[in-house]
Order: C-alpha cells, then structure tokens, then sequence
DNA sequence: CATCGCTGGTTGCACAGTACAACTCTGACC
DNA sequence: GGTCAGAGTTGTACTGTGCAACCAGCGATG
C-alpha cells in the first residue's frame, strides 16, 4: 500500500480520521526541519555547531550538571558527550570542576566567556527565528511552542528516560 | 504545559512579549528536537537514515527528479547527494536513468525494492509518531501539523528557495 | 582491609554525513 | 570552433556519533 497513498490514511490504521493525516504531516515536517537544522546552524553561527550551542544552552539553564546528565538529556554516547565537552573545554567556554563529594563525577560550568558566545549565537538565532516568525499571530507562536514543548516531553531519547522525562517535560521554562 | 511560562525567564530581548517568549521556546525545542532525530531515527530503523529515508520519500513524491533538485531542496551541497544517491543506487533502492532531452542531467526513481523499503519505514514510523501523539487532541494535532508546515515552508535552506517553499508549503498535506 | 560490582568518564576505532574544491562531461550561445 | 554555464563525480578533510574496551572512584560484602 503503497505509500504513495501514504497520506491517505487507508494503510493508516485506526480509522482514516484527519488526525492521521495530521500526524503524517507532523511526521513529514519534523524530520524534515532535523534535516535541515545542522546546515542551518552552520551557516547562521559557524563558530558553534548546533551541538555545541545546545549542550551550552543546557548548562546556562543547568549550571553544574554533569556530563551523564547530558548524555541522558540528549540520548547521546557518553563518549561524545566526553569529546564534546573536552572540545568546549578546550575552547575555553565551559569548566569543569571535580565533584568534592565524588571523585568521579565532574560538574560542569559555562565560563564567562562560555556564556557571552552562547548569548551572541542566542541572539542571532533569536533574530532569525524572530524574523521567520515575524507573521505569525501571538496566538499561535504561544500554541506552537506548546505544543513543541509537548511533543518533546516524551521520552523518546533516553532508555531509562527519567532525566529526559524531567527535563524535556518540565523544566525549559 | 505551559510554553506559556517558559517565557519569562530569559531574558527575552527586546520587548518582553509572550511572542518573544515563545519564540524562545520555539527556538529551543525545535533545537532539541532536531538534535534527536537522528539518533532516533537510527534506532527506529538502522537499515534506512535519516538522510536516506528523506531522499526516498522526497523521489516518491515527485519520482523523477534531478540530484540537483534534491540538493536543492535539503541545502546539501551535491556532492552529498550524489554519494547518497550513489549508495540508495547500489542498494538497489533508486534507478538513475539519464535524461534523453539532456545527457547532463540524470532523472531519479524509485525502484520497487525502493519503494517497499520506504514503505516499511514509514509505516513504522507512523506507528511510532501515532504512539507519540496517540492522546493528542485532533484539534491540536491538525493545528500542529499546520505549524510545522508553515514553518518550514519559509525559504530557509535553498537561496533561490523555490523548490523549497514549494514543496515544503504545497505539498506533504 | 581486599575484593567485587557499579557508575562516571576517557580513549581507540570505525563510520556516516557533510562541505569545498577541482575536475569531467554536456549543452548553449557567440 | 571557443567559451561559458550547469549537472555530477571524485579527492580530501572534518564533525558527530556509537561501540567497546578501558581506567578510576565509590559502596557493599566477605
């Protein structure tokens, strides 16, 4: 059946309701803003990857989390959050301190200079998003972002999806 | 969940309007979301990326397009896309045949076996989006859909975005 | 106290996706 | 024919990523 009557809900299930379709759509939509999100962080703000400036973002909001807390949140290998967190380091935006308590854990902090490349890149995205949205009735920005926030929350991401499950659901606000 | 309160921590700029608020959120989990789709998408079904299942579902809606077009229309330079089409080729699941009228370009299609693999994918990721939006709403989630497709229809990636705003407004509903 | 098992983190390795630049081939226009 | 432009390919390099193997503290158990 043929996708290509894919959006015809037939194959689709329980009932071709129009919310099937309305998931196709939401399905379709998403995976192709993921494609597009990289390219799109590269050009507006070369100098911190898209991967850089979410895992920057995290720690402005969670100052002193660790790099598992990361790895949860964002369903990533702890080895690349590891790399990741070296290249910051490295960089000089982000520190790391060893957790007095325990030794094996090291908490992770946005430096100053951290937090004023993460501030210029927000701002940039903020322009552009600012701008793509520019039209957009309040309305519907406020239900939009809802709902993104909503489609978030599910524990997608982690296995064992409590950090997920609390971050993503509760806390970006 | 309260996209509504996310808002009036951050510093929301200039102006400190619920839209700016949004905005932000918007901002921040489309960023999350894109991070994850990947990985996720990798888990769902290994045997097709991300990349791949795009292109796919990109030739089954308008079957006979040019590598160009794809390049265009996903901002990927083309030499990515001729590696991606060379290897959907050696799996068998596109045909390339060269356009009579112009032997520089040469016209995609989906071959069988290309069409079943899509298939096969999207049908398991209907199912897992169905699962994710299982206790939305049918308003929320027709409203939703509505969003994404707005969104995306804004000529973000291509610079000459035709293709783009086209496809991305017109079509996938 | 010695040891085991767990958890946090790093490192080696492999691979996908990507861009950029240099190149080839073809078609269009003078 | 000569030159320019467009479509694709190939060489090269880099990023992000995961997996597996490893090291290092912590806590329980003998």
């Amino acid at each position: 059946m043929t996708a290509a009557e894919t959006p015809d809900e037939t194959s689709a299930g329980p009932g071709g309701r129009p919310a099937d379709a309305a998931v196709e759509t939401i399905q379709r939509e998403m995976t192709v803003f993921a494609r597009r999100a990289r390219a799109s962080a590269g050009r507006m703000h070369p100098e911190l990857s898209l991967v850089s400036y979410t895992l920057l973002g995290h720690l402005e909001e969670r100052d002193g989390c660790r790099a598992t807390d990361l790895a949860a949140h964002y369903a990533l290998d702890k080895s690349t959050v590891s790399r990741q967190v070296s290249a910051l380091e490295r960089a000089g935006l982000i520190e790391r301190r060893v957790d007095p308590d325990d030794h094996r854990v090291q908490v992770l902090h946005l430096t100053e200079s951290g937090r004023h490349a993460l501030d210029r890149v927000t701002e940039r995205r903020r322009t552009a998003f600012r701008e793509r949205l520019a039209d957009w009735p309040e309305e519907d920005l406020t239900r939009f972002a809802a709902y993104l926030e909503r489609y978030n929350a599910w524990p997608d991401a982690a296995p064992g999806g409590d950090e997920d499950r609390a971050a993503a659901g509760g806390t970006y606000g």
